[in-house]
DNA sequence: ATCCGCATATGATCACGATCATATCTTGAT
DNA sequence: ATCAAGATATGATCGTGATCATATGCGGAT
């Protein structure tokens, strides 16, 4: 994670702990730079004045945030920690002067961004198709190895769920009727695809 | 559309039309560059070597498309057109000289980038909304203009259950339950909340 | 060894959005 | 003025994923 900034950036860092519910900052704010999510959860939700949040993104350990504000004066979205939480600052002159001084490491922000939007415009597809088979079939089709047969699962089958935009339930039963139907194998840690399709 | 890249950039472009069913690149070509859709639809998929396609993705007009491809040597995925098309190809190495030379090219860029991601997370998170109601509500949220109280409405209602994730049906049905309850008002080209939210 | 918390299941029920069908209204072209 | 195509509705039915409940398995802490 952070493989994009440059040793300057990252030992410009500065770490913040967050005590669950505290702010970390909020709309109309003067932005200081982007943050990094070392462990915990933020949430980032657009408040109006009764108080009603509307989700936009929840941000857990590893991702980074706030990435917009790079370019713009002000937040435009608050940031609440949901757990308890620690951060990582990088101001925002020293990344823009680090790109201006370092066009690799621009570059190399710039892919992080385009590879995400990739990331993000796929899971946006994926949430298109109704049925929990099809969405799972979807999930394994692009996530097979190099063999295009086996997928390995990082974290828990609930965590999945949730990527998957379904109920933990519905996936594991999912998965149960499709290793009943011989379409899958479950094995420690991944499932096979009984027809590789690469 | 594309005003993120810098005249330099814009007037290298070169345009293209493509027939429905046309392919733009295939997975491992070497990538010349990014592109732009001017008219029609493109569809970003993944195929096996059964020919099952995986949709990664569909880009109307005004989307940019293969932004990665700057900075990979092959495409990853297979660009095809879903209909008669055109789009502009902005070649990899001028756009790349471009951003080492003018810095402020590069920072429209990723400014562009860093917004997309920002537009994509909610939108992913949106789609956890299950209710259709609730999407809508949160569409309205997010989309209220500076009186935070009347949304306008851009395209048909049926592009926006397309963006919304639902059947154009259900969208008709939930703007139509959702004025009886006098939640909203539905006037000419917009949508005004009966009680304004910031 | 025991206990607790959480992941993993699986069952029963139900709400609700998808789907198919049909009708009206709007818009633009000729 | 006429016509066609598409958007906007609205009705009826159905499938399936959400929800609530309950049980078991498993790992870690003490």
């Amino acid at each position: 994670m952070a493989d994009w900034l440059s040793r300057n950036v990252r030992i410009a860092g500065v770490e913040r702990a967050l005590k669950a519910g505290e702010v970390l900052f909020r709309s109309e704010q003067r932005t200081v730079g982007l943050y990094e999510v070392i462990t915990g959860k933020l949430r980032l939700v657009r408040v109006d004045r009764a108080g009603r949040e509307a989700l936009l993104h929840v941000a857990v350990a590893g991702e980074t945030l706030a990435e917009a504000s790079l370019f713009a004066p002000a937040y435009h979205c608050d940031a609440i920690a949901t757990t308890n939480a620690v951060v990582r600052l990088y101001p925002k002159a020293i990344v823009l002067t680090e790109f201006e001084r370092n066009p690799e490491t621009a570059q190399a922000f710039m892919a992080m961004l385009a590879r995400q939007v990739m990331k993000l415009r796929t899971r946006v597809e994926q949430r298109n198709i109704h049925s929990a088979r099809d969405r799972v079939r979807h999930y394994l089709a692009l996530n097979t190895g190099a063999d295009g047969r086996n997928v390995k699962l990082t974290g828990t089958l609930k965590d999945l769920a949730g990527e998957l935009g379904l109920t933990h339930e519905a996936l594991y039963r999912t998965l149960a009727d499709m290793a009943a139907a011989g379409e899958i194998e479950r094995l420690k840690g991944k499932i096979r695809l009984s027809k590789p399709l690469a």
